[in-house]
RNA sequence: GGCGAGGUAGCUCAGUCGGUCAGAGCAUGCGGCUCAUAUCCGCAGUGUCGGGGGUUCAAUUCCCUCCCUCGCUACCA
């Protein structure tokens, strides 16, 4: 069994949780969930960041201490996890007692192995650029902006030294491929490297500037400043050095975005190096969400709450589209409308309706149980072989990060599943009494279904639980072997009864585009964020759920008609499709194409007034325009039309 | 300014160590099925593979140059 350590940068407390940090929280559990279902004993690292000036500022603005300051937003991250279906296995925080020890250790370890040199930091800073130049960015002495002479500040400081290592580095990362990933990042890092000398770090601050931080252990005067502190929390958090969980754990498997490459590509390698520890084993950077195209900040308004878009869509459709969107180290852009966008085409279409469909021919076909195969054609051998190589393919993206080829490749066989049912047509077989041939038709989906919601756990694991559960199986993580999976067939128990409806991802109607950002900083409380969708996938099983409340606004939005049907007929090209002209008060009648002909005879309408929704967009049906709809009130067992108690002119409006 | 990444169908992106490599999904149009969640399946597209030049029998894929976008270059988490 191999082991398998993963980490989250730990979030700095001077804000709260947004999408970056739900990603990087989110793609960690998935890999953790990944490995061990792969039979890796996997281990799951999060946390806060807690020192530095910006907290003693906040804190001191927030009239507390930064301690009572730092824990109430370490609390906000802490409940992260939970919220998004996370699981982490420790949540670390810098200021916890253990970790400033480690720090301590760790600092006196490489001062006194002579890496650490008390020296004077200081440079040329215009005060008109408020910055720090260079020797070679000065031209003739002067800054290049304001052609002024910069002062000269310095102040003494310990160092790191960093340089020392710098060939040592360059030397690890071009033997070790895969030590930080995805390649361009390694290309940066390198020619970052290469190209000029590395300085040495600064690694303290004096404590008549700066005193909420951890106190050098080999000079009272300071404290120890940013990445010495946060980086170390990595070993920390497994009790280095003695710790059996650091023993066994180590080394690391980071997940950072793009924007701390640095820190965790050259000082966190020759840190380690210099302490006398072994390199972390993989950098993973990814990139940015953008909002819109737009970078999220706050003072655009444009920020996206990861807790409404899970208590809109629930966990499973918020982790599904965030893994899947992302291209592993690229950018990405949230919208709203992209999100339903995958929730409506991938989940609700594609994978909740195979589910539906398949379920529900089980139950017709063989009173819910799960038939036995018996012979197999080509053709299934041909969708076995093409499932084998999705969940391979599944399996060897997800390994190395790249989660959104990962369900690309596993949404190859979902739809080679969806086209195997139409070729094979249960239908015609059960129509054929072809019992023998349509139980191994029903077997090869159901069977491939299982495969689908194991590999599906990762990146959802309530969706695949629930999966499993309407093919009457219980998930159990120490049964699974996943890397067996694309190898073995027919782990599927015939006789097992599965359910006859499944409901796992209802379609949601696509959010009206967000108001232009220019808006949005005019009112920053209202973005686009309120959810009139309809009821979230939270819905365990079987046919009605209870629906969520809307508001009356919401109600109003609906054009609610009473109409008489003036002609009704079959649609031509539809079995189940009625073509019906409905009188609605209006010069002309309305025409609507409804599903009704399985139910009732173009003869049960013609004359009766019916309910119609008169506002619903047009739509072709199977060719036909069709412009409302007609309401029916229906259970198990009947359906009847919906209609006023008495007459009412045509027109009449439903309020 | 320096360094880096990228500019491929309406949209989001794959891809090519130079030769069936011009692709996928979404969106659009048309057709088919009826087990299913206005769902599923099939077919159809359009693309000067950023512009220009070069190397080659052959370049979207190599070289040069130009244009555009975005990062890093700030001990700042």
């Amino acid at each position: 069994m191999s082991r398998f350590f993963v980490t989250t940068p730990i979030f700095y407390v001077n804000a709260k949780p947004h999408l970056g940090h739900a990603f990087t929280t989110i793609l960690a559990d998935a890999m953790t969930r990944f490995h061990r279902l792969m039979g890796d004993e996997a281990f799951f690292l999060t946390g806060t960041d807690e020192h530095g000036d910006k907290i003693a500022k906040a804190s001191d603005e927030a009239g507390q201490s930064p301690k009572e300051y730092a824990d109430q937003i370490s609390g906000l991250f802490r409940a992260l996890g939970p919220m998004l279906g996370a699981k982490p296995d420790h949540f670390i925080r810098t200021t916890d007692p253990e970790h400033i020890k480690t720090v301590q250790k760790v600092l006196q370890k490489v001062y006194e192995a002579g890496d650490i040199y008390f020296g004077e930091y200081g440079g040329h800073y215009c005060f008109g650029c408020e910055r720090f130049y260079t020797e070679k960015e000065l031209v003739d002495g002067m800054c290049p902006d304001h052609k002024t002479r910069p002062e000269y500040i310095a102040e003494k400081n310990y160092f790191f030294r960093m340089s020392k290592y710098q060939a040592w580095l360059i030397e690890h990362i071009n033997q070790n491929p895969d030590f930080i990933r995805p390649a361009r990042y390694r290309n940066e890092v390198l020619s970052l490297l290469e190209s000029g000398a590395l300085e040495d770090l600064c690694i303290s601050r004096p404590k008549s500037r700066l005193t909420w931080g951890i106190e050098l252990p080999f000079d009272q005067d300071f404290v120890c400043y940013v990445w010495f502190d946060a980086l170390l929390n990595y070993v920390s958090a497994l009790n280095y050095p003695r710790g059996e969980k650091f023993k066994k754990f180590w080394p690391a498997n980071h997940i950072v975005a793009k924007d701390i490459l640095k820190p965790h590509a050259v000082f966190w390698p020759t840190m380690l190096k210099a302490a006398g520890l072994a390199p972390y084993q993989s950098l993973n950077v990814h990139g940015y969400w953008l909002v819109r195209d737009t970078k999220m900040s706050k003072s655009l308004g444009n920020v996206v709450e990861p807790k409404q878009m899970v208590d809109a869509y629930g966990t499973s459709a918020f982790r599904y589209f965030l893994l899947r969107e992302m291209a592993f180290g690229s950018d990405a852009s949230f919208t709203e409308e992209a999100l339903v966008g995958r929730l409506n085409a991938d989940l609700a279409n594609d994978l909740g309706n195979l589910f539906n469909r398949v379920l529900s021919m089980t139950h017709k076909y063989f009173e819910g149980k799960v038939p036995s195969p018996t012979a197999e054609t080509e053709e299934d051998a041909e969708l076995k072989r093409l499932g084998r190589d999705a969940m391979r393919n599944f399996q060897g993206h997800f390994a190395e990060f790249r989660t959104a080829r990962a369900l690309e490749s596993l949404w190859e066989l979902v739809r080679a599943l969806n086209k195997y049912i139409d070729t094979s047509a249960p239908w015609t077989l059960f129509k054929n009494k072809d019992k023998a041939r349509l139980g191994t038709v029903m077997y090869m989906l159901l069977e491939h279904m299982r495969k689908i919601a194991v590999h599906l756990w990762p990146v959802m694991p309530e969706a695949s639980v629930k999966m499993l559960e309407q093919l009457g199986c219980c998930f159990d993580l120490d049964k699974v072997n996943l890397a067996k999976e694309p190898e073995v067939w027919g782990l599927l128990d015939s006789g097992l009864a599965v359910l006859q409806t499944s409901n796992l991802f209802p379609r949601v109607e696509v959010p009206e585009p967000a108001p232009p950002a220019a808006l949005e900083v005019e009112t920053p409380k209202a973005p686009a964020a309120e959810p009139k969708k309809k009821a979230p996938p939270k819905a365990p099983e079987g046919p009605v759920g209870p629906a969520d409340s809307i508001e009356f606004a919401d109600f109003q939005k609906l054009d609610l008609r009473v109409g008489t049907v003036l002609s009704a007929a079959k649609h031509p090209d539809a079995d189940k499709l009625l073509v019906v002209q409905v009188a609605l008060g209006d010069p002309e009648p309305r025409q609507i194409v409804a599903g009704l002909a399985d139910r009732f005879s173009p003869e049960d309408l013609v004359g009766k007034q019916v309910v119609v929704v008169a506002n619903l967009a047009p739509r072709k049906l199977r060719g036909i325009q069709s412009q409302g709809m007609i309401l029916v009130a229906k259970d198990a067992e009947v359906t009847r039309l919906l209609t006023a108690a008495g007459t009412v002119d045509d027109g009449g409006k439903v309020a």
